[in-house]
DNA sequence: AATGAATGAGCATTCATTCAT
DNA sequence: AATGAATGAATGCTCATTCAT
């Protein structure tokens, strides 16, 4: 019934083995025949699917920045306080070291450095981001509004938390020694809270 | 009756403008043409003085590591507790937005990238790591100390603080509205020191 | 559905094509736009048969090497006699003077030189001179017996023989009045000959 | 008092190098910067004191072509009989196996080689080759006089001789388990010794 | 949908040669 | 004589993309 029979399944088959060739070769060296080769396709049934390479790199930022909210979901989903929502969250983002999750985090690195030259990826990168800070900044509203903390720095802990993660990454991925697994999402944590418990109260609402 | 050598001088202007190419167009798309026309000199020229393009990196890559150590200790001449030489630190990092820094911070952010594919670039990305971490580890020490707090965390904060440095990095090159220049700097140091005030006492030393 | 491969044509005109021009302007010298030119084809597609131009150098040898074996096979189908048969073999290689062999000599020449410097060349043309070699051993021991001469000079003498048709190969190209065509087989026949004439007999088999 | 002081000598260093180089790495790869290293002098000089780098090579050619002439004069100082002036001959060319010949013998192979592409080098090859043959020739037709034979074939045999040997060396330098050491001398010489042997006499010259 | 040959532009690199010093 | 930087043309090779089948 479908118009396409197999377009959808090729064309994420195609995405994934460019995220897989890329946490290897960078993007420039995944060259079309080694993302075919890594899908069990041939070249020419690339172009088929995707006009062009840096096609197949926007669909790519695309599928892994809602790739993690699926992550968080599933995490927040048991999630009561805030505080708990925020952890959740956190161990989504940086819960690194499963193996699998490597090679996509090198490939976001890598395409994190591509959107430097790239103004199409730059622009999906900068909307992932916006994405990500916002939701970031609401599970910190969260937060401060419970313990009576002011809001007003949230937008720059916000970003400093997302820095924080992207920097996780990249040192994760190029200087693993430097980074040590499985402290990372502690450390993120721990930062939060200090900084917010440190925050001064919100000033009382004007009553009467 | 000889020719006089200029070679250490075409190698920093080769390597200049390696960086200031890199920054606009990545690695693989820095030609030995571009740069060649950014640095006014011939692309055979180039490969007189570096027998490959990934010497040129290694060399640029070399000489980042080596220029921030420098900034840092302009600045820190002046500090004169724990926390100043922090903040010296801090700002001399991320003190961005002077325009000319933008370009080298666009480079480091690709650099980071091909150090996850090129082996000998991360193995020097990886030993600028780790005497980064090692100078900030050095800082954290000296205001926990000060403080009276305990010590068995500060790798783990000065991996923190790294991190933190390469997100913004990233950040400010990728998607600037997400990372607020002027900021960045002030987040940092605020992380930190909210993080050591919220840290134990050092326990007692054995006493008589 | 799909395209019919034309792998193994292409890949013979392209061989050939070598052959053609490697024999005009040596191998170093015949550029792969100069092959390609010669074969009607595109550069780029040259290197879509073979990875590289050394892949084509290593199958034109190993090509030449079959290519003698075919052509004594047929002159020997009507040899009777060892003697005959010896000649057939000394009639196939040194058979020179046709034109269309001129160039294929001419390259056989170039390539022994690229056996010099070139380990993977060097290795299968030692085992193309070992396989001639190794037919030459026969043809000679088959004479010797049928003479009742001794055995044990074959292997040098099937050097010597070997030596021969090499450096005609040589002269033929590189000197041509120095070996006067037409006469470079009769004299092999003659050397081989006279050799085996002058053996002493065989010592008879122990007996009683 | 002589014109340029050091010019001769530095020409034979610069002639000697490249016969270095090129046995070890062919013509083409026997870079100017290669032959300077060699010789322990820089690119720029080699062109003081040769125009070109081709003719570089014609001058090892030359010098090539004579040293074979004075190692043979040597060796035939001693020489008595024919026969024995023919041996030393044949020893001066083929006693190989001292090492620091083996590269001045894959240098010729080269050489050889060369000279199917370079006309010019094709030309001072001949005349060697010419030169050569026409010694040899005089070598054997002393030894066929000597014996009372014929001497109608010695231009053909002078050629078989001559390319016995060029075929040795291109053995000896590619595949020299085809090729014994030691036993190419000896071959050789029994076979021109044989071959004589059967030539028919001399019909007396015409009397009364 | 799928194949794989074919193209053409572009790239890093090499290298003989020149030349100011 | 000698140095070594500089040039420019050439070369092998890569690769996204096209297209006939």
């Amino acid at each position: 019934m479908s118009r396409r029979p197999n377009s959808e399944l090729r064309r994420a088959e195609i995405v994934t083995s460019l995220l897989a060739v890329m946490s290897r070769h960078g993007y420039e060296k995944a060259t079309i025949q080694l993302i075919a080769q890594e899908a069990g396709l041939t070249p020419g049934l690339l172009h088929y699917h995707f006009k062009t390479k840096a096609e197949i790199l926007l669909e790519l930022v695309k599928t892994m920045a809602g790739l993690a909210q699926g992550r968080y979901d599933e995490l927040a989903s048991n999630a009561q306080t805030p505080n708990q929502r925020l952890q959740a969250y956190i161990s989504a983002r940086l819960g690194l070291g499963e193996g699998a999750d490597a090679s996509a985090v090198a490939a976001w690195v890598v395409i994190g450095a591509e959107a430097v030259r790239q103004p199409e990826v730059r622009e999906v990168y900068r909307q992932a981001a916006q994405a990500e800070s916002a939701l970031i900044k609401q599970l910190l509203t969260a937060c401060l509004k419970q313990r009576g903390k002011q809001l007003k720095n949230v937008t720059h802990l916000a970003a400093a938390l997302l820095a924080y993660m992207e920097g996780a990454f990249q040192l994760a991925s190029a200087a693993p020694d430097a980074m040590p697994t499985g402290y990372a999402a502690d450390m993120a944590l721990q930062l939060m809270l200090r900084y917010i418990d440190a925050e001064p109260d919100q000033p009382a609402r004007s009553r009467a």
